[in-house]
RNA sequence: CGGGGUGUAGCGCAGCCCGGUAGCGCACCUGCUUUGGGAGCAGGGGGUCGCUGGUUCAAAUCCAGUCACCCCGACCA
C-alpha cells in the first residue's frame, strides 16, 4: 500500500474523551473513529489487525474440530421467550418492531438460536458431539459503554457452543476450548491468566474467564504471584484468620445515640472495628435475609447472590424499620429473625462483639456467637483485600484490574431443557443435550495487545496482529535515488509475501517517523540520502526498538528476522 | 440508574463571572523555500457557539428545559 493513497488518518493530539491507553492509540493511530457511545467504525488499519486477530481464532477453533456457521443477528422474539430471557435480559437487549408490529431483538448472545437448530437437527447420540462457532457482531444496550472498544454497545465476538449427550462429554468440550483458547491467546502475544469466575445466574456449573492484567480493565481479581492462584473479586477468598475476640460476659445495651457508622460507633464506644458486627439486611426473590461479617469487612454481594440463589438488594429503610423494629445503623443478629441469617465464616467464634441493639440509638456488647446469635449457615461473604493471604500457597495477594478477553462456561441442560432440543440414546431413551457456551471478544484481544505493549510514541504490534508486516519510510521524496530505491525495496518486499506499507507522502522526515512509531508497524526500514551516501539501508525495529543498518541485498533477511522476532510462541 | 464533569472549526483549547466584532495553536488549500524526530514565510477556506424555549434593544455569555459525550460506582451470558 502506498501512504498517500491509504485511510489512515492519525492525529497529533489525544483526544480528550479517550482516557485509557488503547483508546487514545486506536484513534490516534487511525484505527478506529467513534460513530456513538459504544459504537466504532474500523478503519483499514483496525480492520487489518481484527481480521488478523479473527484468522488466528479461527484457525484455532477449527483445530478442534469446531464448525463454523453465521446466525442471524436478527430474531424473532419467541425464541427468546421460551427461555425466559427476554425477560432476563431485560433492557440490555435491543429490542424493534417489524412492519407487521411482530417483536424483534437484535442477539446478544446466541444459545436460544443454537438449540433452535440443534432440537429440529439432533436426534440421536450418533449426532452428537458438536461444536458450532460462529464469529459475528453482537449487539448489547450496556447501561455505561467505556473504554473505546474494551466494552461496546456493538462488538465482535467469537461464540461457540458445545452440545453433548453427558457431562463427561461437555468435560471434554470444555476442555478442548481451554486448549484452543490458551494456544489462540499465545499465538495473539498476550500474557494471560485464567481466574475462575462466578458461575452467576445463568445455571452454570463451572466457568473461566482468561484476563489480561491492565489498568484500562473493568474487572478486579486477586492474584498471587507466588503461585499463580487468580480470581476474580467476586468469588476469590483468602486465609484470613478469625475475628480477634473481646472480654467474654453477657450481653449487654449501651446508649449510642446517633452512632449509626462501623466507625462511629468504634470512635464513641472505643471499641476497635474489628470487634463491631455489620449486621446488612438484603432481599432476594424468595425474601429478606440478614448478611452478618466483622466490622473491617466488606460484604460481598457477588458472594451472596450465589448463597441466596437470586439477586440481591440491600433492603429499603421503610423495609428496614418493619421487618427489624430499628432503623440502619442499630441492627443486630440477637433475637428472633422470620429471615435466613448467613454470618461470614470470620464471626463463627465470635466473643465479646458489638452490634446494633435493633433499638435505635441503642447498641450491644458482649455478643457471643453460638449463644446469643444462631446463624442458619456460616459461609464466606466478605470480599478479599489486598495484602491478604492466598488460600493455595499463603504468599500475599494482589488486587489487579484487568481485561477479560474470553469466557469459557458449562452451561448444562438449562436451555436445551427449555427448548426441548433432546436426543435419542442407545436405548432409546431421550435426553437434553448437554451444553457449554464459550466467548472470545475480538477487539478486547487487539485492545488488550495495545495497552499492555504501547510506549509513549505509540503502538507497538507483535507480527500476529501488526495490520501490517514492515513500512518504508523514504526521507525524502524529492530526491530521486531515495525514491527509486525505496520502490525496489517495496517491491521485494511485496514479492516476498511481507505485507509492506511505503510512506510515500510529501512530509518531513519527522512527520513519517512519529506516525510510522504511532501506528506500530513492527519494522520500519528507513531510506534516506543519509544511508544511500554510506550505501545502507536503516532498519528500525520498533518491537524492540532498535537500529540496525544492513546491505541493500540483506534488507529482505533483516526486515524477516525481525517479523520472526516478534512472532509469539505458542 | 446514582455521583461528578464537558459540549465553541477536523483535533486541542481560550472567550462565559462582567451580554454588544467569535478567537488561538495544530490540521486543511495555494505559492515559494526547506528535508533525520510532528518546518518557515506569505496568502486563503472553514463555526446553526449541542438543541429548544425564555429574559433583553442585543445572548457563546444570564435563566429554564433537553440531548449528547466522558469519568467513578451499580450493572455486565
Amino acid at each position: 500500500m502506498r501512504f498517500s493513497h491509504y485511510f489512515a488518518p492519525t492525529l497529533r493530539e489525544t483526544p480528550a474523551d479517550a482516557i485509557s491507553i488503547s483508546h487514545q492509540l486506536m484513534l490516534r493511530a487511525g484505527l478506529i473513529r467513534m460513530l456513538s457511545a459504544g459504537i466504532y467504525s474500523y478503519l483499514p488499519l483496525g480492520w487489518s489487525s481484527l481480521r488478523k486477530t479473527m484468522g488466528i481464532v479461527r484457525e484455532e477453533m477449527q483445530n478442534i474440530g469446531a464448525q463454523e456457521f453465521q446466525l442471524p443477528g436478527l430474531n424473532p422474539i419467541e425464541v427468546w421467550d421460551e427461555t425466559g430471557r427476554n425477560g432476563g435480559f431485560g433492557e440490555e437487549m435491543f429490542r424493534l418492531t417489524d412492519r407487521k408490529g411482530r417483536l424483534h431483538c437484535l442477539a446478544p448472545t446466541h444459545e436460544e438460536i443454537i438449540c433452535s437448530i440443534a432440537r429440529g437437527q439432533l436426534r440421536s447420540w450418533r449426532d452428537l458431539p458438536q461444536i458450532w462457532y460462529q464469529i459475528q457482531t453482537k449487539f448489547r444496550d450496556e447501561p455505561r459503554p467505556r473504554g473505546g472498544v474494551l466494552r461496546m454497545r456493538q462488538f465482535i465476538m467469537k461464540d461457540s457452543y458445545s452440545l453433548d449427550r453427558d457431562e463427561q462429554g461437555l468435560d471434554h468440550s470444555y476442555e478442548l476450548h481451554r486448549m484452543a483458547y490458551e494456544r489462540t491467546f499465545k499465538r495473539c502475544g498476550l500474557d494471560y491468566f485464567i481466574v475462575g469466575a462466578s458461575s452467576g445466574l445463568m445455571g452454570g456449573a463451572q466457568s473461566q474467564e482468561f484476563m489480561v492484567e491492565s489498568d484500562s480493565g473493568e474487572d478486579e481479581v486477586a492474584r498471587c504471584d507466588g503461585c499463580g492462584y487468580a480470581a476474580n473479586m467476586e468469588v476469590a477468598t483468602s486465609l484470613v484468620s478469625p475475628v480477634r475476640n473481646g472480654d467474654p460476659g453477657p450481653m449487654t445495651e449501651v446508649a449510642t445515640p446517633g452512632q449509626r457508622t462501623v466507625d462511629e460507633v468504634s470512635t464513641f464506644l472505643d471499641i476497635p472495628v474489628d470487634r463491631l458486627v455489620k449486621t446488612l439486611v438484603y432481599v432476594s426473590s424468595s425474601g429478606p435475609l440478614m448478611a452478618l461479617v466483622s466490622g473491617e469487612d466488606e460484604l460481598s454481594e457477588s458472594k451472596l447472590t450465589s448463597i441466596a440463589g437470586s439477586p440481591v438488594r440491600p433492603a429499603a429503610a421503610d423495609e428496614v424499620l418493619e421487618w427489624m423494629g430499628a432503623g440502619i445503623g442499630f441492627l443486630g443478629p440477637h433475637g428472633d429473625h422470620k429471615m435466613p441469617i448467613y454470618s461470614d465464616l470470620r464471626l463463627e467464634e465470635g466473643k465479646g462483639l458489638v452490634s446494633g441493639a435493633n433499638r435505635d440509638g441503642y447498641h450491644v456488647t458482649g455478643l457471643e456467637f453460638g449463644r446469643d446469635v444462631h446463624p442458619d449457615e456460616y459461609v464466606d461473604l466478605r470480599v478479599v483485600k489486598e495484602g491478604e493471604t492466598c488460600p493455595t500457597c499463603g504468599g500475599p495477594l494482589r488486587i489487579a484490574r484487568s481485561i477479560e478477553i474470553g469466557h469459557i462456561f458449562k452451561l448444562g441442560t438449562r436451555y436445551s431443557e427449555a427448548m426441548g432440543a433432546t436426543y435419542l440414546d442407545e436405548g432409546g431413551v431421550e435426553h437434553p443435550i448437554v451444553m457449554g457456551s464459550y466467548g472470545i471478544g475480538i477487539e478486547r484481544i487487539i485492545a488488550a495487545a495495545i495497552e499492555t505493549r504501547a510506549d509513549v510514541n505509540g503502538i507497538r504490534w507483535n507480527s500476529a496482529l501488526a495490520p501490517m508486516d514492515a513500512i518504508i519510510l523514504p526521507l525524502n521524496i524529492s530526491d530521486d535515488a531515495v525514491v527509486k530505491q525505496a520502490d525496489m525495496i517495496y517491491d521485494e518486499l511485496n514479492e516476498a509475501g511481507i505485507s509492506t506499507l511505503i510512506d510515500d507522502r510529501d512530509a518531513r522526515p519527522g512527520v513519517k517517523m512519529k506516525d510510522a512509531d504511532l501506528i506500530g508497524i513492527p519494522v520500519q526500514v528507513i531510506v534516506s540520502p543519509r544511508n544511500l551516501s554510506k550505501g545502507t539501508v536503516e532498519i528500525k525495529d520498533r518491537w524492540r526498538e532498535e537500529r540496525s543498518y544492513v546491505k541493500r541485498s540483506n534488507v529482505r533477511q533483516a526486515v524477516e528476522d525481525i517479523l520472526d522476532d516478534c512472532r509469539p510462541e505458542v
